[in-house]
RNA sequence: GCCGUUGUAGCUCAGGGGUAGAGCACUUCCUUGGUAAGGAAGAGGUCACGAGUUCAAAUCUCGUCAACGGCUCCA
């Protein structure tokens, strides 16, 4: 007999080999029919696998992350087996579970797999499905899986087979088709009733471009049709708020491709909206004691070997800028840390002066693969809401919290009200791999991670995960779909204070080393726009959209009225416009409600005669009559709400 | 950068070896109206760019550029 021990800590005592799936059938023929896997000693099995001794379980079902990654990964062999029956011939490279569902490369010769080919697939693998087969796990040496995949003719498993050690080899074997697999899979295929190939692409063999490219096959599986149907309009919602459409139909920006690719050209909209995020942004830290510096955009090849960013990155930049008599190099400035040190250097620092927090819009340039270009979110071109803060090692935790203080007044003025907070320091295996005494690595560090539980930030702590010159802090928001985007970060840098030679005069009249703080709340304008367009789906905060209020006079006898009105709004700092097309007002409220203008003020008779407005708001309907001052007053005291004053 | 797909009016898209189509948007006229599309007329395109094949190319072929979906990369 074994004691297995559940997760409310009973233990439970049961033959030896038993099964995970026999422990659920012993509490509940229902949980039984639900497990996917199980948790035996953190470790996920299959839940058919018999348990040789004593152990901790955690039952795991679809609800469970590792439940779904259980799912999906046997929905790739599900694939893999319908694509094999449908391409006879067919080789495997490797087949995983995804964050959203699976993939399996497949190198089908000179066959193609186009979106035509996917019912096809879906078929199949529906009709393999209903047959309920369970997966086989079989210990396999080193040589017979050599063996069979050599009689198979699958190179790509030859090749993944030399690397694994014998002994550690298993195969799975669900129906026809056998793998090389670790597992863990699900009992049987009966559980997978919603099945939907999504999309198809190249991928190269073990991610290496010298390599065969492969077909990659992607898919995604439920046990609830309802289920497949939610995600698919979470991906027709997603395509809804692509900010590329949403900014080509709210004049935002535009790409040309005279100008040349990757390089967004804002428009007057767009241009404003940004200037507003900007204003709001140099406001809060200048109540945060930074000070706004300004920076050429280009600088001297030295430059760039000082910081040693020429060595690491100066062939894959754009090209040098030569000057045409004295042959000196510049390169386009790829980030302005650089300059803000130069600017640091320019006099003698106390450590009376410090910390000094200099700040830019700096627009840089990078080069960007071609193929990598992708709208607001990976451009060539971008200017990052950049701030350099030079302090004490001491000092640091302070400069966390202010920076902290800023990001989280941002995620509230712009309903980012889910968030992730990532730490991400040294690996204590390799100490050898950063720059900086192991001291101040270990102030900064534990700076951090206190700062984090004081601002009551649930951190997740990655190590390894710091950059060679310091430790930082990243932060992820959810947006209104729930996908994660990464945004600001908070980085110390103990290597280029070092490189520039940076110093200030201690209390002891000794020179000292600054510590160097980058931070960039937004991340970066171009790419914090992108993400909120998606976020709010075109429906800026109200302080922060293009036009706030359109006025719509039911005739052009209104037209005086409207004008007052507007004018009156004007004082009251309100973005709004007058439609006097000779249109009706159904045409012109349609109209409004399509450009995601958040009121719409309608006046005709009654409310020339009343002095007041009706008032519509966008996607909610008509709110009544107000008087204009109260009106103005509503609007401001919603924007107030937002930006917390 | 690599593989695949695509490129026709400001936008969304149809068509396709014999000189260009629709809807919306735009302009003008009529209409002066109460909470998601009033009517009529008009204007608008080297069919991404460059070569080639052909009596004839927007259409076929090749190349270039760009966008899209992935891969690789991201100070």
């Amino acid at each position: 007999m074994i004691n297995i021990t559940l997760p409310d800590n009973s233990v439970k005592q049961f033959e030896e080999g038993v099964s995970a799936l026999d422990v659920a059938k012993s509490i509940s023929e229902g949980l039984a029919r639900n497990v996917v896997a199980a948790k035996i000693n953190d470790e996920v099995w299959d839940a058919t696998r018999p348990i040789d001794g004593d152990c901790s379980i955690k039952l795991l079902t679809w609800n469970d992350p590792e439940g779904k990654a259980t799912v999906w990964h046997s929905s790739a062999h599900l694939m893999a087996e319908a694509i094999e029956a449908l391409y006879p011939g067919a080789k495997f490279g490797i087949g995983p579970d995804i964050e959203s569902g699976f993939y399996y490369d497949v190198d089908l010769g000179d066959r193609i797999i186009s979106e035509a080919d996917f019912k096809k697939i879906e078929d199949k693998m529906k009709e393999l499905a209903k047959k309920k087969q369970t997966f086989e796990r079989v210990d396999v040496t080193k040589d017979e899986a050599l063996k069979f995949f050599t009689e198979k003719g699958d190179e790509y498993k030859l090749e993944l087979i030399k690397d694994l050690e014998d002994g550690s080899i298993t195969f799975y074997k669900s129906g026809e088709f056998t793998d090389l697999c670790r597992g863990p899979h699900i009992p049987n295929t009966g559980i997978l009733k919603a099945i939907k190939i999504l999309s198809v692409a190249g991928a190269y063999w073990r991610g290496d471009e010298t390599r065969k490219q492969l077909t990659r096959v992607y898919g995604i599986t439920f046990p609830k049709k309802k289920e497949l149907d939610e995600y698919l309009e979470l991906l027709e919602e997603a395509k809804k708020r692509d900010h590329r459409k949403l900014g080509k139909e709210l004049e935002l920006f535009t790409f040309s491709q005279r100008v040349g690719q990757g390089l967004p050209l804002w428009l007057p909209k767009g241009a404003a909206l940004r200037e507003r995020l900007e204003t709001f942004l140099k406001k809060v830290q200048k109540k945060a004691g930074y000070e706004q510096v300004i920076c050429p955009h280009i600088g001297n090849v030295d430059l760039y070997k000082t910081s040693g960013h020429y060595q690491k990155y100066g062939e894959d930049s754009f090209r040098p800028i030569t000057t045409p008599v004295e042959g000196e190099e510049y390169f386009l400035k790829p980030m302005n840390c650089p300059h803000h040190c130069e600017i640091y250097k320019h006099k003698p620092r106390s450590y009376k002066d410090l910390p000094v927090r200099f700040a830019e819009f700096g627009t840089v340039y990078r080069y960007e693969q071609s193929g990598e270009l992708h709208g607001l979110t990976r451009v060539r071109s971008f200017t990052q809401d950049d701030a350099h803060i030079f302090c004490t090692p001491d000092q640091i935790k302070d400069e966390f919290k202010g920076v902290i203080d800023i990001i989280m007044h941002i995620f509230k003025a712009l309903n980012f009200s889910e968030f992730i907070t990532q730490i991400s320091l040294r690996d204590p295996n390799k100490p050898e791999k950063y720059i900086g005494s192991d001291e101040n690595w270990e102030k900064a560090e534990s700076a951090i991670k206190e700062v984090a539980q004081e601002r009551g930030l649930e951190a997740i702590i990655e190590y390894g995960e710091a950059a060679f010159y310091g430790p930082k802090m990243d932060f992820m928001v959810k947006d209104a779909l729930g996908r994660k985007w990464q945004l600001g970060t908070i980085q110390v840098d103990y290597n280029l204070p070092e490189r520039f030679d940076l110093n200030y005069i201690g209390a002891d009249n000794e020179k000292h080393r600054p510590v160097m703080i980058h931070r960039a709340p937004f991340g970066s304008m171009e790419r914090f726009v992108a993400v909120l367009i998606e976020h709010c789906g075109g429906n800026f905060p109200l302080w922060l959209t293009p036009e706030q209020a359109i006025i719509l006079p039911i005739s052009e006898k209104y037209q005086n009225y409207a004008e007052k009105v507007l004018n009156l709004l004007d004082n009251y700092d309100i973005r709004a416009q007058i439609d006097n097309r000779s249109e009706k007002t159904g045409r012109k409220i349609r109209d409004a409600e399509l450009k995601k203008i958040p009121y719409m003020i309608i006046v005709g008779e009654q409310e020339e005669a009343e002095g007041t407005v009706s008032i519509r708001r966008h996607g909610k309907g008509d709110l009544g009559k107000y008087k204009i001052e109260d009106f103005a007053h509503l609007i401001n005291e919603e924007i107030k709400e937002l930006l917390g004053k």
